[in-house]
DNA sequence: GGAGAATTCCCCACTTTCCCCCACTTGTCC
DNA sequence: GGACAAGTGGGGGAAAGTGGGGAATTCTCC
């Protein structure tokens, strides 16, 4: 499975496209090849999933009960932004208008790597992520991981 | 398992490598070959994990549940300073810029053992740490190991 | 249904950064 | 004091990132 890590500030060009670090296509599965879906992430930005990681969330979401309201809104939700993209030769991504309204990103990007999946945020939006924690990250880390 | 210990200052050069104290490479494990993962440390720091001991760390993270937010929050900010290194063949790691500028490292650095991992500091930002502490370390072992 | 406009996709070329390798200096151990 | 290991520094080549031109496709409006 891949492994995403680090973190890497991007221009997106007049086209719309943003590169995806060479660090991180690396460590893509070879199933996964250059595919990808693209969808709302939560907080505001992007969540980018190799295909291999994708089809395990649509299997989770296959699971869900949709007689619950709460489900059913859930799943038009992610659904409704979801967009299935593949790397261009140069190993960059285009990226759907909506989603780039949403996340508020114009002429910048900041790529983050999250484990099973990639995140695209616009630098201010993100810096103001950070500033708006309640915990610093030793004690974020106390909770989380169990002190 | 390897059993980082001691310190050493080096010089950081002006393509920001720093090499890693004979010593301590010799204790890594032989799976953990010559790839190290560093991150954001607590305090002002870096920490680099070997290759086993990140890999590790990594299945704790992936255990967390990512709909909650404090997880995300916290997978985010070790995640997002990640970088895998490898030692090149003068036994030196490169730094990434964006942890040299968060720890405050420049042209010298402080390699400190710490058992499962490497620290990295600032010889400047470490002396003030140890200044800043409240408790001498005879108090501090009493509280921490039950006197 | 057809013409024009806009968009998307694919490719090429330039610039910059990073990585690998080689050589020198310093320190340590016998 | 000599030999070897450890640490420091820099140059060259390859790869990654950036930008833009042009063909094909789609959309829109008449």
């Amino acid at each position: 499975m891949a492994s995403f890590k680090g973190q890497a500030a991007y221009s997106v060009d007049s086209k719309g496209r943003v590169a995806i670090p060479a660090k991180m296509r690396g460590s893509l599965a070879p199933s996964a090849k250059s595919t990808f879906t693209m969808t709302r992430g939560f907080e505001r930005c992007v969540f980018l999933y190799p295909l291999d990681a994708w089809e395990r969330m649509e299997g989770e979401i296959a699971g869900l009960n949709m007689y619950s309201k709460q489900s059913r809104d859930f799943v038009r939700t992610i659904l409704m932004w979801a967009d299935e993209v593949t790397l261009d030769a140069q190993g960059r991504v285009p990226l759907a208008r909506p989603l780039m309204e949403f996340a508020g990103i114009t002429d910048k990007a900041l790529i983050i790597g999250a484990l099973d999946h990639i995140e695209i945020w616009d630098p201010e939006v993100f810096a103001r992520y950070l500033e708006e924690q309640q915990s610093d990250y030793e004690t974020l880390a106390e909770k989380v991981m169990g002190g």
